[in-house]
RNA sequence: GGGCGAUUAGCUCAGUGGUAGAGCGCCUCGUUCACACCGAGGAAGUCACUGGUUCGAACCCAGUAUCGCCCACCA
């Protein structure tokens, strides 16, 4: 008998045992005794390190999220328990545009840079959302810092009745100031190898938010419009274009149709002026045009689109930009419009909104007979940003772009390649990573206009007559980082030069929150500020996400991880589907289909919902169906349960030397097996696998096993079998709590307590060497057998009688292996099934049960003491 | 339009060459003292379709259809 194990008193185990309040004890347990912590001694070998996600704590959570988050945490669980040392950091995304958003609709406020600080502001004690108030940018991140920190400590408490194993000594913040040093300093690394370059250049514009947008943030959407037919005025008479964007008329600077197309070859090189406005503007020839879209002769406007950008470029024609970046045409009437005529219809259209501009062009046209025909209403598709519900537009601008393959096919070949040094799980999620990296049209632009975020370590000398002199930035010095450089000034200046000729200004815009993201392992793990640590954890073990920021999140790191180490951020990326609601759509708060996870939690308790959350397998989608919860939580009540009955059957400790019976040993020897198969699911990462067949095991364990030697156990068949028993019992489920350890955290820890030191979470992953026997066990014993209990409790089932009707003689029909299977567990077999007669005969095939007589029915039984 | 994935029982899903599986739901039975938040048993499928390979195909190959996701699509 081994002797690591108090001995157990009845008294330990609760007479109902129950999964209400087990969240919140065991967390509170977990908490004090830093079960989950991370020892910052261990090696590199002996670390098992975790990259998860930020959630957007300003965002709500659905339970997609609880889903995504729980895959990361079975893995965590499971290679603790292998022993591994695990670093599994939490992260709050809190800054960037989400925030701003909260912020203005939670305290009725809007961010105005113009405005003063006012150090005792109080926000309006009943926000009117239709009245912003206007408030300093200094103010406004006050208020940021302040909600960020509430919203966080909701996400905490979530996470935690989660059951995460997240060390919570281990957390940052993406607007923190760890986050902002390294964002900032890897800016710089990346600036100082000309990895990221500053540049004036047509930009996707988000109007609403007046921010500059990326490409991995844009979004297709549907949007209804109206081909225009407009005239354009050449020498030989009207030629027709079609467009969606009359108001672009103004900036258009040419007309182009495909080299091929024999209707406009004999236009090329000539010039037409446009309707209204009449400006000359040339007809040239672009295989981009497509002769069956629309007219076949496109206006090219600066710019319309993206398109409009690509022929801008390869034509080299002028920018004629009338599109502010407050969505209205500019104000001032552009020089190229010379005529009076053109002047005037302008100066209507100055100001105005692209929808109200469109109408007044639209009339003007009508009026002066260059429109033909009615417009057509058509369905179209525009780029919106992803948060925001207007169509993008494209303006010219200065920006930050960081190299990331988008223009250049070698760094872009090297990326991909990164990909091969990472497992994926399921494996086809690397062709999204790739087919993503082969379909950037650009570099990652990571300035973005906006307050709450991460902010540009440099500032720009000024020249006498007081403009930035922008290729020339004033750095950030390594060791000031983290810099602000709004209210900063650079070394070897001082404030009073802000802004004046001879002085300086700072780099007004901050960073996207991918760039400070795409630093996570950077961040967590310490690189600079901790270099021993960063050691012990980078590059990290695993990834893990859902499928939609691929492009972003993942894509992003690996860029940052490339350029700066020349290393994979991780070995292993691990990626979850979507919880769709039962229509297959994806669940999103904005489509009123989310299912928030409290209400979930609560009714049916974490582990119920982590067992509904395993079962979804990596990379594949599942839809919400909440019958599925009642059978987590009914595997977690039987755990409860059957580890009750186990310990009050006077199983007292895991013993292998003491089981000696023939059933006893087939079990051990099938739960060996099942050992290895979860070992192995779980080291591929195949944490559903390794569930279920941990899960069929235990209901056959309860089903059958514990049915068989239940009356054994008590003594029916002396005191040696009994042992037998109840150290085979004692045995399988110390086994077994640690199988459904990582799924079920808290009923197994509840039963470890009932009866074994320490948590189970940090008890050893079982072996299979740990059940060998002196004697091994023949697996198919319990198998054979169970299926002639099952034949037995169907006759009785047939009859329509209790399981519990004496069965005067039945005859197990069997191939001759099977019937010394039977022989060797017939004690167990008849007592199951009251069995007064049993005969064996001889047989081939399957075994059979038949001429079962049922006699009266059983009183019940008492202990067999 | 390009790519990826899916299609097996009413539902959710396993099952990669050898007699179709599980859970839920459904039906029947059972107040057995671990468990009524229970137990036992049962019924239920042209494995989307069409060809091909093979002694043999849910599984391999080719094609088709439908659904979902990612990307492209603003004249």
């Amino acid at each position: 008998m081994s002797t690591d194990t108090a001995p157990v008193t009845a008294h330990q185990v609760p007479d109902k045992p129950s999964l209400e309040g087990l969240e919140a004890t065991w967390g509170a347990v977990w908490r004090e005794q830093g079960t989950y912590a991370f020892d910052r001694t261990a090696t590199r070998e002996q670390v098992y390190s975790i990259d998860t996600p930020p959630p957007t704590v300003s965002g709500s959570l659905h339970v997609g999220h609880v889903f995504s988050y729980t895959h990361p945490d079975l893995i965590a669980r499971y290679q603790r328990m292998r022993g591994k040392v695990v670093f599994y950091p939490m992260g709050w995304d809190d800054n960037g545009l989400p925030t701003e958003r909260r912020v203005q609709n939670h305290f009725g406020v809007r961010c105005d840079p113009s405005m003063p600080y006012d150090p005792v502001f109080v926000p309006p004690a009943s926000p009117d959302p239709k009245r912003q108030l206007a408030i300093s940018r200094r103010n406004f991140i006050e208020l940021c810092n302040q909600l960020v920190v509430e919203d966080e400590k909701a996400f905490e408490a979530l996470w935690r009745k989660l059951g995460l194993s997240v060390d919570w000594q281990q957390t940052y913040t993406t607007i923190g100031d760890v986050a902002r040093e390294t964002s900032q300093r890897m800016f710089l690394r990346n600036l100082a190898r000309g990895e990221a370059y500053s540049q004036d250049a047509p930009t996707l514009w988000d109007v609403t938010f007046q921010t500059a947008v990326a490409q991995a943030e844009l979004e297709a959407r549907d949007y209804p419009g109206a081909y225009h037919r407009v005239a354009y005025h050449g020498a030989d008479g009207p030629v027709f274009v079609e467009t969606t964007r009359p108001e672009l008329i103004p900036a258009a600077v040419a007309l182009i149709a495909h080299p091929d197309d024999e209707r406009y070859q004999p236009l090329f090189g000539t010039t037409v002026r446009s309707p209204l406005f009449d400006v000359e503007i040339p007809v040239l020839a672009h295989p981009g045009a497509e002769p069956d879209k629309g007219a076949g002769i496109a206006m090219c406007c600066t710019f319309g689109d993206l398109t409009d950008v690509q022929w801008w470029r390869e034509l080299q024609l002028p920018n004629r930009t009338v599109m502010g970046r407050d969505g209205r045409l500019l104000r001032d009437t552009p020089d190229w419009i010379t005529t009076d005529a053109g002047r005037a219809v302008y100066a209507d259209l100055a100001g105005k909104t692209v929808f109200s501009s469109r109408e007044v062009v639209v009339a003007a046209l009508r009026d002066s007979g260059d429109l033909d025909g009615e417009p057509q209403p058509t369905q179209r598709v525009a780029n919106f940003y992803e948060k925001g519900d207007k169509p993008l537009e494209i303006v010219s601008s200065r920006q930050w772009y960081v190299r990331n393959g988008g223009r250049d096919a070698a760094l872009r070949d090297a990326l991909v390649a990164r990909g091969d040094q990472v497992t994926w799980a399921p494996p086809y999620m690397q062709t999204r990573f790739t087919n993503w990296i082969d379909g950037l049209n650009g570099d990652w632009l990571i300035s973005r206009q906006r307050f709450f975020g991460v902010a540009f370590p440099l500032w720009y000398p000024l020249d006498a007559d007081g403009q930035p002199d922008h290729d020339h930035p004033i750095l950030a010095d390594d060791a000031d980082l983290p810099v602000d450089p709004a209210s900063q000034a650079p070394r070897g200046y001082d404030e009073s030069q802000r802004g004046v000729p001879g002085g300086f200004v700072g780099d007004p815009d901050v960073m996207d929150t991918w760039a400070t993201s795409s630093l996570t392992p950077q961040i967590v793990g310490g690189w600079h500020r901790d270099d021993d640590l960063f050691a012990r954890v980078f590059p990290m073990d695993l990834c893990t996400h859902a499928h939609e920021i691929i492009r972003t999140w993942l894509f992003s790191r690996v860029v940052r991880s490339h350029l700066q180490f020349g290393v994979a951020p991780w070995s292993h990326a691990m990626i979850s589907g979507f919880v769709v609601d039962p229509d297959r759509k994806k669940m999103a708060k904005s489509k009123g289909n989310a299912i928030v996870p409290d209400t979930i939690l609560d009714t049916y308790g974490a582990d119920a919902v982590r067992w509904r959350a395993a079962m979804a397998r990596p990379g594949a989608d599942s839809p919400f169906d909440e019958t599925q919860m009642k059978v987590g939580r009914r595997l977690a009540i039987k755990v409860l349960n059957a580890s009750r009955f186990v310990l009050g059957s006077g199983a007292v400790s895991p013993d292998a030397t003491a089981v000696t019976e023939p059933l006893d040993r087939s079990m051990i020897a099938a739960m060996a097996g099942v050992v290895d198969e979860a070992t192995a699911a779980f080291d591929a990462y195949d944490y559903t696998r390794a569930l279920e067949v941990s899960e069929r095991f235990f209901w056959t364990f309860c089903d059958d096993y514990l049915e068989l030697v239940k009356e054994r156990a008590y003594g029916a068949q002396g005191a040696a079998a009994a042992a037998s028993a109840t150290s085979a019992l004692a045995l399988a489920l110390s086994v077994q709590l640690r199988l459904l350890a990582p799924v079920l955290p808290y009923a197994t820890e509840e039963v470890w307590s009932w009866w074994r030191e320490g948590s189970v979470h940090r008890a050893a992953w079982p072996t299979a060497a740990e059940l060998d026997l002196a004697q091994p066990g023949d697996p198919s014993v319990l198998a054979v057998v169970s299926t002639a209990l099952a034949a037995l409790r169907g006759a009785k089932s047939q009859a329509k009688t209790s399981q519990r009707t004496i069965v005067t003689r039945a005859v197990v029909v069997a191939a001759p292996a099977d019937l010394e299977r039977v022989r060797a567990a017939e004690a167990d077999l008849r007592a199951c099934g009251r069995v007064e007669r049993l005969d064996l005969a001889d047989g081939t095939g399957p075994l059979t049960v038949g001429e079962v007589v049922l006699g009266e029915v059983s009183p019940a039984p008492g202990r067999g003491d």
